[in-house]
DNA sequence: TCATCAATGACAACCGGTTGCCAAACTTTG
DNA sequence: CAAAGTTTGGCAACCGGTTGTCATTGATGA
């Protein structure tokens, strides 16, 4: 009565256990689980039905160990709390679920270093990684691939496969809006010096802004949040003009109500245009105009990017760019440009009263 | 030449590369880098410098395995893009990461099924979860409580260790605000029915309505999404209600949204109250009254109970049950009851005009 | 009927650690 | 100086699978 039991009460079952049952080697229960090809109908059948009724389910762990693959994905994120990732997570987390692999969201709180010691943690536990706008260098992010299979997400770097979402082309239809609403006077409210999406933008607004003979200028640089909004709206109130594209939502939605309490209407005295149409964006007071991208599905492009790349089989030269389209959503935020505004609205009491 | 290479060039290092550097075993490595104490000192420096050299990261497939432990801890929500989790996920990150363990995130898609499954599959690759908001039945929790380590989030089960965020006795303090400012009619607009903090929410407020004398009807039950909204608002017009207390901040928005398209004034004609603060209630139109609590917080909290029933080293009983406090944010969504109101909006004909 | 070959399934090594057990070496005590 | 006690570190089994190798089996062809 004292011997060890075929199956322990409350352990998971393992192969060993099918294997027991059926009277046949753990190798061959392997082999019909994974390679049902390599064993008789007969015998699989068997292991089947047992392994249905011990209700065995394979440790992955230990799948991990002996394969060297383990079923799992990292994507990493700058701030889980900026709502523009939720329904880049939500994609990747679809995705991955249909192809059967975990999910390892990461947090990597807008820090190049928690990002690398990141990755390097993750080199072991996952497959491969999916990295949302990196805070990496080039280089870095460059020979970080090399050690594993990565897909970026709004970062372009030669030689490392990437899901571009399209702002540049959206931010030169937001200031043809702009333009044809009257403004002439446009501010770029700049993101974190380290975010390359940001420079795109502003690259490609400077551009079409000397093609239409405008003037923008660039005001910043501004943390993502909906807190360096009130900097971000003195500073365009200060600078004169009457129209702003800002980096993104967080902060376009901050200037809102910044404006509001210093008694700035928007649209009537200043214009407003966000990026990347998030949560809050069509709510906010007023509705926010904003250049609207498909996010989550961009989260599915990158993860079958990086499954294709994991799994070369089936034919089809693996992608290795893949760019988002993006259009402008007009809402509320945006209107005329004030008519007798060019004169008056930011410097006028000082000398006007001299 | 032909012979094995003592580091090969690309592979990571593993513990025996660091034994065969030094010239001890496998076991002694292990034993110096995880019990140090069972080591000669001068074993343990020489091996440390060697890890140190090779740039060593232990694998942490290859430990759990081998010890049980994986070192990672699930965190089930219903729902990643509802922002209420988002500060939620942050606490539970902050407080895994400080303490070395790995978050393993799943959404669960609001459904009972992949909820359970997803815990069947996480038993093996994670040393414990947390549960937020659980579709699962009380039975069912409790099964899977006792097969493996377990904190839920706004879910009261006997036997299973619990952060609750004490939103019931939020919720009197917003009815008392809304009697405060005349309404008498009041509605409640009840969350999807497997809502248990709906159900909590909805007894606290009927009691307390009782105890004050004042008319509380339910209504619903709605999604918690913005869209449900819009039927909440329809009801709660149609019900004659002149304020509403909404199970979300998500479906107070969308009624927000519905009642301004339907030419109805916040808080003119109608008060409506929200729960959780999320991202958004501060910015929308009008700023939202609703109830906040500290949720970042609650996400640490669970994790440190987790943590203390998976290391029951430290002293100090483990705490099977906390209640995160909560508190009424007024701001604009929240008004005095219209004065005429009492006698007409929705059924005034029927029995007043008789 | 015998040789050939493909299909099948068992054995054992291996992935990279952890840990129980034991022997050698060293320290302390009588 | 010997006996007893304490460190210290090595051996080997083990976690739960995967996979290369090989012997056995049955079918096919000569």
């Amino acid at each position: 009565m004292a011997t060890t039991q075929p199956a322990a009460v409350d352990r998971p079952p393992t192969i060993h256990d099918i294997a027991a049952l059926c009277g046949v080697a753990a190798s061959t229960v392997s082999r019909a689980l994974s390679t049902p090809d390599r064993v008789n109908i007969r015998t699989r059948q068997r292991i089947e039905a047992a392994a249905a009724q011990l209700n065995y389910i394979p440790n992955s762990q230990a799948k991990a160990l002996s394969s060297g693959r383990t079923g799992a994905v990292g994507v990493l994120v700058p701030d889980i709390t900026n709502p523009f990732y939720f329904d880049l997570i939500r994609g990747t987390q679809l995705q991955l679920k249909a192809a059967g692999y975990t999910q390892l969201l990461v947090d990597t709180e807008e820090s190049d270093e928690v990002e690398a010691s990141t990755m390097e943690q993750l080199r072991k536990s996952a497959d491969g990684i999916v990295v949302a706008a990196s805070r990496l260098s080039d280089d870095a992010l460059l020979a970080a691939a090399a050690k594993m299979p990565m897909v970026t997400i709004n970062r372009d770097v030669p030689g490392v496969p990437a899901v571009l979402i399209d702002t540049p082309s959206a931010t030169s239809q937001a200031l043809d809006h702009l333009i044809s609403l009257g403004h002439t006077r446009i501010a770029y409210m700049a993101g974190p010096p380290t975010s390359q999406s940001s420079e795109r933008r502003w690259t490609a607004l400077s551009v079409a802004a000397e093609e239409r003979g405008v003037e923008v200028r660039r005001l910043g640089p501004f943390a993502p949040k909906t807190q360096s909004g009130a900097a971000a709206a003195d500073a365009a109130v200060h600078s004169g003009v009457t129209a702003c594209i800002a980096f993104n939502d967080l902060i376009a939605i901050g200037m809102l109500q910044r404006l509001r309490e210093r008694g700035i209407r928007v649209p009537e005295d200043m214009s407003i245009v966000g990026c990347d149409d998030i949560f809050g964006a069509d709510f906010c007071n007023p509705p926010l105009s904003t250049m609207a991208s498909p996010i989550e599905q961009a989260g599915r492009v990158a993860v079958s990017m990086l499954l294709a790349q994991l799994n070369p089989l089936a034919g089809g030269g693996t992608r290795s760019r893949s760019v988002m389209p993006t259009h402008l959503t007009v809402r509320a935020s945006t209107g005329p440009a004030p008519a007798a505004a060019v004169a008056t609205p930011a410097t006028p009491a000082t000398p006007g009263l001299g």
